[in-house]
DNA sequence: CAGGATCCGCCAAGATACTG
DNA sequence: CAGTATCTTGGCGGATCCTG
């Protein structure tokens, strides 16, 4: 098996979200794919810098198995393979949204921030 | 020192708020601090099933560093401490909220949930 | 009662190289 | 282009013993 989750026993609803959003890019992954709709995986590499391609794959998956994340695999030569956001994928990141304002005021008062794309900031993201 | 929180630079405010509750029973100390209003520490402990002194004291350590919880010290013997959460530790807790109902409902789905405390799956959490 | 100090296992995550 | 396969490591979290 290639995921981590635990996938349960939880004590509660935050500890069920934390188990499928925890990893270093995840967040990110549903950011990047909620902005742009489908995104190609070359395209979310360059879209998240700093991530090698194994943890982007890795957590893909994980994100796929977990129903976040859906995987559209087109056979051809080059190979072409699109992720986009399941429903379930789309409620989380609304879910997570407030936590982000939450963040974002607080890098606004401790100044610990750095904008990764144009506008991140600006949409309280 | 001690803490090992980042503390930046951030992506965006979720990287923010993540980095702060980052760490396995963070969410769960900021839920028994906002039922309760104050708590000791024994009292965490035993709130907290499974959690080992070293970790809750770790945890109670960063999250008065990163300004979520205010930690109150009577100079007596037996020794007596109270944490209680501050203005900062209420509005991530309350940010967290939709989390929380996300995380419940998927777990609801997918049936993999273990009650903790009694009436925390009936508050959404 | 409320911690402090240590030792250790495990796994997420990085680096590197190779493939259909 | 879109992965796969290994090796390595930092540090989170568990366990155990000790102290003001």
């Amino acid at each position: 098996m290639g995921a981590s989750a635990r996938r349960g026993p939880y004590f509660c609803g935050i500890d069920a979200a934390m188990d499928v959003v925890a990893g270093k890019w995840k967040s990110l992954i549903l950011w990047e794919l909620h902005q742009h709709g489908t995104r190609r995986f070359a395209e979310l590499r360059r879209g998240l810098p700093g991530v090698s391609e194994k943890m982007l794959i890795q957590h893909l998956r994980e994100m796929e198995e977990d129903g976040l994340v859906h995987r559209e695999v087109y056979h051809q030569v080059p190979p072409k393979v699109e992720y986009s956001l399941t429903e379930d994928g789309v409620s989380l990141n609304a879910a997570l949204a407030p936590l982000g304002e939450w963040g974002t005021e607080r890098m606004r008062r401790i100044g610990a921030g750095r904008v990764l794309v144009d506008g991140a900031a600006a949409t309280g993201r």
